[in-house]
DNA sequence: GGAAGGTATGGAAACGTTTCCATCGTGAGG
DNA sequence: CCTCACGATGGAAACGTTTCCATACCTTCC
């Protein structure tokens, strides 16, 4: 039936025949025992209910199917716990190989265990510490482009909106890139608005935020969910977004560019991350070359929108300049030209 | 080590510390060869990219992890060969079960396999032929509630707008029920707009079809995706939402309440259903009551949304009016409270 | 006609579990 | 002191593959 070894015609016959007759096919399992060999990829995300991470897998799954690979899917639902122990199963399962978004690599157990037993695998999502490859947004890039944006709109003083932000290293890489993003600029360090789960109240907590920190005229939302909740809870609090108030998202999900005004972010690809992991998890298998993780200002761009307007005379002129910190001091400002180049360098 | 049989302290102390020093873990698949159970459920969805299905395939994964299983996802991309030849491999790791939404729940030759394989499985968005177990929205009568609500803001004449209709057995039902809901309200037979995969053109084909069909007021997406992006054309082409055009969507996206204006939507709850899909299939394994399936009706509710308004007088006073089919009989329009009735019984 | 070579077929071993059975030693009771 | 019973331990079989090896048969050539 697997074609090793010299059969007769006849008896290929009988044994096709015996194979249509009781519908036979090869059990997996007794060839995996045989082979040590699963054709089986473990895929741990913290959720796929987040667009991105949806996408990240659908990638990597368009790059195993293809190659004989079926995916073992997990979502942590972001439990530490559940995720060493679910990969601890995966491993007992003998997957071929690992794609997976940990809550913290540095110290994640499950991560150390992956590597102690050897198993290919490539991190998503995540910085890679020494010794493990990954396929991520760079976050501190894409967070400093962020502020330029608002710098080359004449923004100076601005605000950092973030959720879950003490367990998520993304959302701290995000907000370091951003302050590093605004210094560099000239701009001021921006003032940091932090919420929890629940986001009913981010129309409070954003007034209360504005009155603190008087002058704010730019926000950046440590993703897109976040920025259209606050886009709402600036129109609840009769602030016109982007006259009073610009806003700037992350991950660049399509409904941002559908939505008036629409929305200023970074733009991702999770799905072109997704597969460039899943590529690389096959070619560890393969031994094969793995293919070059883009470099960090190709994982992700700006895409202008509405929600980001200059903040100069000409863009409103119903009272907003007067809300302008007198304290700017526009010479401090650079011009585009001179930022872009500083970024590319 | 799985305390089977009886074993003296000294000994278990032995066999531990070995197992300490080697990180010992017991191989799944040798387990699986001789148990002949997997742990393991095959989950088969057309794409996790449609959150509609993401969120279904977490409802389901949540429910399977706990219970000590893991998932096999396969995203088939809407292709009715891989969906076989995964089910197939599926099989042949001896998933213990399956829950799946397949492209044709009828003429589905691997759905035929898996009945003839005993494997226990539970379908997922599909209506279920005899023998089979479905979690599934009442595709049909959600759209008829839609007709309801069209009637309910006394529209007369609509559209019905899809996508991949003839490939999607969900589209063709929804349009059934529209159909239906609005014989049953006394309403015009809506006029069909579909397209095919690029919707980039939408605004052209919207406005042909606005001129095609005059007169129309409302106009039902199958899905909030297209219903977002029939908004976005209506703009383009100058009209006004919902003062020129209603539109009502399908699926009630997250999204669809925070543009402006909030959509209109049926509101459906994918993660419950595919939790229910998952404990389903494990009642079968376990050979407990399987859970009730939820009534038709409870499967949806209409959500009310600024892009469905009141085809009167008052809603807007710019001319409206005389957009309104003169041919309309407003003895024929039944009352809010009535309809109600109507629906409910 | 016999030997050699090639083809066709059947059989053993190993992968890692679990379940069942046999053996062995020890303690208690007669 | 012997036997019985029980607790502890070791060993065999089976699950379904694949790889390797041995056997048997046929053909061909010398």
């Amino acid at each position: 039936m697997n074609n090793t070894g010299p059969a007769s015609a006849e008896m290929r016959d009988r044994v096709m025949a015996a194979v249509n007759e009781l519908d036979f096919q090869f059990s997996e399992v007794g060839r995996s025992l045989q082979s040590s060999t699963t054709r089986t990829i473990g895929c741990v995300v913290p959720s796929i209910a987040n667009p991105v991470y949806a996408d990240a897998v659908q990638g990597a799954q368009d790059v195993f199917l293809p190659a004989g690979y079926q995916t073992l899917l997990i979502c942590t639902n972001y439990d530490a716990e559940i995720e060493t122990q679910a990969i601890r199963t995966l491993i007992a399962k003998h997957v071929d190989g690992l794609v997976l978004t940990v809550s913290d690599p540095e110290t994640s157990e499950a991560l150390a265990f992956i590597e102690s037993r050897q198993v290919p695998h490539c991190l998503l999502f995540n910085m890679a510490p020494t010794n493990h490859t990954s396929w991520s947004v760079h976050d501190q890039a894409a967070a400093g482009r962020v502020a330029d944006a608002f710098a080359e709109n004449n923004h100076e003083r601005t605000g950092f909106l973030a959720l879950k932000f003490l367990s998520s290293d993304r959302a701290r890489q995000r907000y370091n890139g951003f302050v590093e993003g605004c210094a560099r600029n000239g701009m001021r360090k921006p003032a940091l608005l932090e919420i929890d789960e629940s986001n009913e109240d981010l129309t409070d907590l954003l007034g209360a935020f504005l009155q603190d920190n008087p002058g704010i005229t730019g926000i950046f939302a440590s993703n897109d969910f976040l920025a259209l909740a606050a886009i709402r809870s600036a129109c609840e609090l009769s602030l016109d977004v982007p006259g009073d108030l610009s806003i700037v998202g992350f991950d660049g999900i399509g409904f941002g560019s559908m939505v008036m005004p629409s929305l200023a972010t970074i733009v991702t690809d999770p799905r072109m991350l997704g597969g460039g992991a899943g590529e690389t998890v096959l070619s560890m298998i393969n031994g094969t070359a793995a293919p070059q993780t883009p470099s960090p200002d190709q994982t992700f761009h700006f895409r202008a929108g509405g929600s980001l307007v200059p903040l100069v005379a000409e863009s409103k002129d119903d009272g907003k300049v007067a809300a302008f910190p007198p304290s700017s001091n526009p010479t401090r400002k650079i011009s585009k030209s001179n930022r872009r180049d500083q970024n590319e360098t």
